[in-house]
DNA sequence: CTGAAAGCGCTAACAG
DNA sequence: CTGTTAGCGCTTTCAG
């Protein structure tokens, strides 16, 4: 006998014919018994099931998703991976789908329009049945949702939202937030109040700033409106605060943050330059990240529900796959948020 | 003329059958012409683009998979997405990917065993054409990737890694960083040094916990090995800590920790205990997240290259893909870690 | 309850 | 340089 020189065994994949043929029925059988069809015996059933375990016997997708029209994926992109709100808000996302079968296809736009494009139709092309997104900083075009939007395919906006018509969209009423935050300092006694944000493009960063104006206006006669704009949330920005902070003629005695990462980075630059905080200064951020409670003192800010936020969406676009809610019927859902007082803001 | 009572308009989808037809070609001529293929004539392509452009024509991918019998896209497991260490890796990953045209599917087992054999599945199901993967905890039995194997699909197994065949792996020397960091609190004067860590089931754990052992033989006549064992890295395991520590009769004055979020909650509950760091108790973590400089003191830590180590599994993947390695020759790639030192453990 | 056969849309070998 | 044609593997209508 003749040795072989095979490498090793290369698993091939079988087929409903494999089957259809090693059972002696059609392959309409074998595909019914694998779908678990009502007009089936059970026998034939079993047996289908038992030969397909034996061979080791996987759906083929790419046949089955031709044939159906249908992928069972959900696409979802994201500003960035790496931020505790956003990967929080994504395992809230990933949960929902993957109970209900679903997959899910994450990109990153990384703040980019053009990458947000490039992503949108990548998973158009992919197939996916629906998509959700958060809006990337730079974004201010949206005419490359039309490829999902045309074809009425479930398109769902989260945290970062636009308008458009027939999609739902997931916020919290952050001019709310805004308004709250700084509320909050002015009743602890803050005169002189300025607002730390990026992006004012998105509706998020806008809408808190407005409700920092809208604060200030309402409960402050001295008060008067202070926008740090920074290009983002990264440490290296934080100086950019203290700068601002230290060059104001009239003494800056609160800081109401976009963001825990920068408050937080705020905080350690300010008190590296000397500042008592809460005492000089008091300071606000806005997520309730984790970290928040890492920096001493303890940073207040606004929780922000992100895992639910997350469940939601899948939920929320899980019922327009269902066809249980219409596309038509758009919904818009505000979630609650909360004001979290913690070192940094006391009196 | 009737007025058609239709509610929008439903785009439908165009075929390369339309595009044939519209401009009297055949179906071939249009795929090779999107295809770029070398054998049509400029101007066909030409023309093919246009009434691709103007129809709005989209490549349906389920086709094309099924014919090419491969699918662009690459599934990842991931224990968790919620830790800045994961979504960092996984923005290095996705970065590579996406530029050599493929698509990330990622879940995550949340450490469970169960969830991991079934989003191994989906994955399969879903026709991934390479796996790359970060172990549960929990998971014990790695035949569930013999569906992979089997059929020489590539599977990359990065940070918590098992060695089976023909699987490249990315990884650090979890031992040598372990020693190191260990190494150093020895030097900084610590006589009494624990080691807190869980999931030993993991070979990155147990690595530096090894390390750790080893140090202490080495260097060390009166340091005696201590494993504090926790549940997970969660803010709740923090006071297991504390507690062992406080009930220590022999006083505690080094702490090893296998997590950098784990070590700042440490470091939060011993301050509130009353300790003082590092005078009394010094303390090292792992990962270099960036909450180790948001904590007071600085938490020195062990450097862990996540951006790095997802673009290498990226490209390490692909270079299988491509074939310009073989499968066969599986490689174990070994990053460079480091030691940093920050306030937590000085002298 | 089961089978035959058409079709999902694209690709590629083969032929011209 | 272009067309014909045979799949890829599954689903589903229509017949029996």
């Amino acid at each position: 006998m003749l040795r072989t020189i095979a490498q090793g065994f290369l698993k091939k994949k079988t087929t409903i014919y494999d089957l259809a043929k090693k059972l002696g029925v059609s392959p309409a059988t074998i595909s019914r018994s694998l779908n678990d069809h009502p007009s089936i015996s059970i026998k034939t059933k079993e047996k289908v099931l038992q030969a397909a375990k034996e061979t080791g016997y996987r759906i083929n997708k790419f046949a089955s998703n031709l044939s159906l029209q249908k992928s069972n994926t959900i696409g979802v992109i994201v500003p960035r991976l790496n931020s505790d709100f956003m990967s929080t808000v994504l395992s809230g996302i990933e949960k929902i789908a993957n109970n209900a079968g679903y997959n899910l296809i994450i990109s990153q736009s990384l703040e980019q329009e053009a990458k947000e494009k490039f992503n949108t139709k990548t998973l158009f092309e992919s197939g996916v049945d629906a998509l959700l997104v958060s809006l990337a900083n730079e974004t201010k075009n949206y005419e490359h949702f039309a490829t999902f939007t045309e074809r009425k395919i479930p398109l769902l906006f989260f945290d970062r939202v636009v308008d458009l018509p027939n999609c739902p969209t997931i916020i919290i009423d952050n001019e709310a937030a805004g308004y709250q935050a700084t509320e909050h300092l002015i009743k602890q006694g803050c005169e002189n109040i300025i607002h730390v944000s990026s992006g004012l493009n998105r509706s998020v960063y806008k809408l808190r700033y407005s409700g920092y104006k809208k604060a200030l206006k309402e409960f402050s006669t001295y008060n008067r409106e202070q926008l740090v704009e920074v290009g983002n949330f990264s440490q290296a920005e934080a100086q950019k605060v203290v700068d601002y902070i230290q060059s104001s003629k009239q003494p800056v005695d609160g800081v109401f943050v976009s963001n825990d990462n920068l408050a937080v980075y705020i905080i350690k630059a300010l008190l590296k330059a000397g500042y008592k905080i809460p005492d000089q200064i008091k300071i606000i951020g806005f997520n309730n990240d984790p970290v928040t409670q890492v920096i001493s003192p303890e940073l207040s800010t606004i929780d922000y529900p992100g895992y639910k936020m997350g469940k939601l969406a899948g939920q929320s676009i899980l019922s327009h796959l269902n066809g249980s809610i219409n596309i038509e019927s758009a919904d818009q859902i505000i979630l609650k948020h909360e004001l979290i007082i913690r070192e940094s803001s006391q009196k």
